[in-house]
DNA sequence: AAACTATTAGGGGATTTCCCTGATTTTTCC
DNA sequence: GGAAAAATCAGGGAAATCCCCTAATAGTTT
């Protein structure tokens, strides 16, 4: 399930937005509201997945936090599992530029159709990068965009599966391979497996610099 | 070299303050200023290890971040290997708590001598939590607390020496520890000392718990 | 239908860490 | 100056991981 919670300022778009979202067996439905703070409580005592962004927030003006990109950096900092994904009317590269630069995974224009908002938040949920055509159109600057087709990029990180993280979050609690067997109802030699395949998937040495790696970029809490 | 920037809004005290840290030879003066966005700008592209900070500007009531709490919260949720150090002309209870509630890892009074706030700043750049006497003698819920006397309490996490992180940051990146004992020009069983002495303090079950510990926790960076 | 991934599982051997004890030198602190 | 902490090194054995290999099943995607 991909818990999502959305910010954005007119209530028509809020509703749409909700009733498509909710079709998706899926998706778990958290919230959605106009005012920032209202996210904020959600991140504090929900789980949340994936945030929709909205970029002008009309109401923010003359609040401290006064817009999408202070707003994106602030739970990407503050909230390192949580996924950013951008929704905006407008789209020109600066303002994708700068929404990335702020933390953000995904970047969905809300001219194009609700089928990309769907596609984005489920890239982003497995760790990918997602910017749908309309706003890529204009964007020369992300090498690996092609020819105006959305695109989805797979993070170095986030290759791992549910399992694995499962795996690894015991290993960061310092359980051995044996204790983790044991946890989880599996042999040692299964544990040994999901270690040696994150090891590879994430191009690193050892587990050690997988942990390091995992707790620096939010896979896992701690 | 301990790092330190200074945010006080009086030139006075910021250049006595200047002047008396400037002269211990292993302080590190960073800067000062009376404006945050000048201590942010700094924390961005300076490596800085302690903060001093000066709960009521006066010059940032109508400002975003509009006193000291909110301030030294920003700085220890978004540079979590940087301490703060709470200055501050008052320091009744409350103001204590709460910023150590905000992330502190002391509370300086003004009125105590500079003695003390050297102390303090090595005593928190070591991992400790540092309370002067004039503003902890109004404190009865600090546990550790012994009648007015300035206490050090050694956080748990950071019972760390250098060549003890050393060995952590290397442990990170993935180093074995023959690779370890070569980079530092000593023996394996040397890193194993440290290694081992590292898991005994933190009381962790391993290394992968170290790990992971450290990096939550800012101590090391990645 | 074929390809891919996730999840599961095993053998065997090399490498590494873990744990115990013990010791010397240097540095730091009071 | 003397105590305490930090940093250094060592041997040996138990435990764990790492690394090579293979491989079955289930599910998804192309």
């Amino acid at each position: 399930m991909i818990s999502i919670y959305n910010l954005e300022d007119y209530k028509i778009i809020r509703d749409g937005i909700k009733y498509l979202l909710t079709q998706e067996p899926d998706f778990k439905w958290i919230g959605d509201s106009r005012d920032v703070d209202d996210l904020y409580a959600a991140l504090d005592s929900q789980n949340i997945d994936i945030v929709l962004l909205d970029i002008y927030l009309d109401g923010m003006q003359d609040v401290k936090t006064s817009n999408g990109f202070e707003i994106c950096r602030y739970i990407t900092n503050n909230y390192p599992s949580v996924k950013v994904i951008a929704h905006s009317m407008y789209d020109d590269s600066d303002k994708v530029v700068k929404m990335f630069a702020a933390g953000a995974k995904g970047f969905v224009s809300k001219r194009t159709g609700y089928d990309y908002l769907i596609k984005g938040i489920r890239t982003v949920y497995d760790g990918g990068i997602f910017i749908c055509s309309e706003s890529g159109k204009n964007l020369k600057n992300v090498s690996d965009y092609i020819n105006g087709q959305a695109i989805e990029l797979k993070a170095i990180n986030e290759f791992f599966s549910k399992r694995e993280k499962e795996v690894l979050e015991l290993m960061a609690k310092g359980f051995l391979s044996k204790d983790i067997a044991k946890e989880l109802f599996i042999t040692e030699k299964t544990v040994e497996s999901h270690r040696r395949n994150m090891v590879q998937k994430a191009k690193v040495k050892n587990t050690m610099e997988l942990i390091s790696l995992a707790i620096s970029r939010g896979i896992i809490k701690t």
